[in-house]
Parts: C-alpha cells; sequence; structure tokens
DNA sequence: CCTACCTAGTCACTTTTTTTACTATGCAAC
DNA sequence: GTTGCATAGTAAAAAAAGTGACTAGGTAGG
C-alpha cells in the first residue's frame, strides 16, 4: 500500500513503462523510496487491476514490446486521498552504519574500504540529483523558478536529496579521518 | 538476516532485554535501522536458538520478570564476519517525500501540516541524539574524545543522525517557506 | 477512585520484501 | 563469434516486517 503511493507520484506526470520506472527508482525516487523491478512489476500489476492505472501495449521494432501504465482518474483520487493522511516516520536502513556502530569488534579495513565504497556512489547520486535538477529548473533560475516554476514537489525532493548526499560524503570522509587516526595509517 | 546484524551492534557492549532494546531502536538505533518490538522479540527468540545470544532470566520484584541478552562467542564471530562483507545500499523510506513528490496533486494544506510535524519530530530526534553524544563525551572535549575515546563506532553514527536532522530541518523551513510563497499564506 | 502511562512481554494474522531464476531480442566491442 | 550490456519483462518461494490485540502488575497525578 505503501509502493502503491510512490507509484502513483512517479507516473503522475508521465506515462511510463515498469522498465522506465525501474530506472527512475534506481536514480531520482531512490531518495525517498526504494523498490526492486520485481516490486514494481507485481505492483502494477495489482494496481491495474485495482483501476488505478491503465495499461497500453507499445509494439516496437527492434526491443520487446512494451506496457505503458498512465495514473486514471481513481488512481489520481487515490493519491490526493493519500496526499490527506498523515505519513508514517521515515524509515532507513543503513548496512554501513551497523557495521560502523559495532566498529569495536568489527573489520576495521573492511569497514573503511565500505566508506570508501560508499563515498563514492554518494558523489555518483549527487551527481544525478543535480543534473535532474538543472533539468528541471531548464533556463530558470532556482530563485525564479521556486518563483514560477511548476515542478515544486520534484525540486524539494532533488533538493533533499542532494543535501542527504552532500552530508554523506561529509560524514565519510569524517569517519575515514578519525578511523586512520585511531586505527593506524590505512592503506 | 539483516535486523540479526543491528541487534549484534546493538547488545556487543551491554546486555539488555528485549524491552530494553525496543527503547534503544527509538531513540538512538532508528538513526540507522528502524524495527518494532514485535521484530526484536521475534529475532531475539531466533538468535537465541541459533546460539548468537545466551539468555538469562532475572527476577523482579515491583515488576515484571526480564530476559537479558548477550552475545555469544559464536553472535561475536557473527557480526565479525557481517562486518568484513560490503553492506547493501542504504535504503530509505519517507512518505512525507513521496507527497511532497506528488504536491502538484496533493492537499496542500496537509501536506503542508505533515512537514511541521516532522520538523517537530526531528527536532526531538536530534535533541535525543545530543543528550547520546554528550553521555558518551562525558567531561571530553569532542577533539580529545575522537583522540582517546574508545566509543567511536556509536559516536560517528550519532554524529551522522545529528547531521541528518539537522538537514531534515533546514529542508522542512525550506519547504514551508516555498510553499506559502507560492500556494497562497498559510495558517 | 480513576486514568494514564511504564515495564515486560506474547500471539495470531497479513502484507511486503527479497531472492533466485528464467525468457527473449538487439547492439557494440573485442 | 561470443561476451557483456540494454531493453522489457515473468514466476514462485522464502524470509522479513507490520498490525492489532492481549496479559499483568506498578506508579503517578489529580
Amino acid at each position: 500500500m505503501a509502493l502503491r503511493n510512490a507509484l502513483l507520484a512517479a507516473l503522475i506526470d508521465r506515462e511510463s513503462s515498469g522498465y522506465d520506472l525501474a530506472k527512475k527508482f534506481r536514480v531520482s525516487v531512490a531518495n525517498f523510496w526504494t523498490a526492486t523491478p520485481q516490486q514494481l512489476y507485481r505492483e502494477l500489476e495489482k494496481m491495474e487491476s485495482d483501476g488505478l492505472l491503465a495499461a497500453r501495449v507499445v509494439k516496437q521494432e527492434r526491443r520487446p514490446d512494451k506496457r505503458l501504465f498512465s495514473v486514471t482518474e481513481k488512481g489520481r483520487a487515490a493519491l490526493h486521498a493519500f496526499t490527506r493522511q498523515e505519513p508514517k516516520p521515515t524509515t532507513v536502513r543503513d548496512e554501513l552504519l551497523v557495521q560502523v556502530e559495532a566498529l569495536a569488534h568489527a573489520d576495521v579495513p573492511s569497514v573503511r574500504a565500505s566508506i570508501v565504497s560508499q563515498i563514492a556512489r554518494s558523489r555518483e547520486r549527487l551527481a544525478a540529483y543535480q543534473r535532474s535538477l538543472a533539468e528541471i529548473l531548464g533556463a530558470r533560475s532556482e530563485e525564479e523558478f521556486v518563483r514560477t516554476g511548476n515542478r515544486i514537489g520534484p525540486y524539494l525532493t532533488l533538493q533533499r536529496g542532494i543535501s542527504f548526499e552532500r552530508e554523506n560524503i561529509t560524514w565519510g570522509e569524517l569517519a575515514l579521518t578519525i578511523l586512520d587516526r585511531r586505527f593506524g595509517a590505512a592503506s
């Protein structure tokens, strides 16, 4: 029931295939919701049979046919109803932080390496979010956009993603510094 | 298998009851892992029967008896093994951001109210994390602690929690400002 | 005296999520 | 010529997580 709302939000402005959505969930929606492609396909089926989405098959020449989903009136109403509810508190699952919490009992070089990869992932995501942001800003300045733009929602969620990844990078660098100072010079 | 590691990390330094852990998950572990009390009790049982934890019953005078769990050698080894693995990428689930993403199709006053409550929740958590931080710092300055303290892991995860909640507050305030400017003066 | 909240759990049921594997075609690089 | 990646999915089972209700005594406030 929760993924459902994330899908409605992702589909509301643009008809998409499951495959498109899987990509979108990897690059921008990941910011506030995660789901595997399998989850998406299953949920899309259910949403169609519940009348929230309409599907049409598009034949393609040099690739498999695809099914494009769009939000129906009923889906639109469901999304509106969802926005009237109190949202559940954010849940986070971060295995890297579990490893860091257990640092005193951990394999420190491994954890260090994981922090390094996480910094790299965050840099990639940050760049992706910034590209998306540039796309929705178009030629407008940020200030002009917040006065006149019409994609305020995505703008705000991207801002949250950007600050989140920035903090991830800053934190990771702090962690590396402290680790190296305390657990011997690292590789 | 993932909650399991979070529990090992939470228990490694201090024997605790399920109830203690439920509190800890509400106030500090929530920073990087969330779980309901039911989940905890269930997982603790399984971990005990898998030999990762040892339990002992403590009789109490004016309250129900409790079972205190502690990490066994096997549990310690499992935790160490976990820290050698590449952690799975962070997953986030934030219904409020789903609502904001759908802003153009949302009930704006409701979403605004939800942002206000989220700011309040973040302030509370921020305060809780700062209290925990003060506790592990003790009388030492932060600088001294990172040179000589022994709870570096929890220190780092708390820092991450603190910056996360700070960013939540900053973002929420930005969002309110923009909403009010664009969707009419609010309450 | 009543209400509400704290400690310390257990049980049953449902929903969600994850895991693993499989089907096809096309394109580009080596 | 085959390896790897992109497109565009499907299927089934297992594991994990969430929901709601219930037990039971204690403490604090008005």
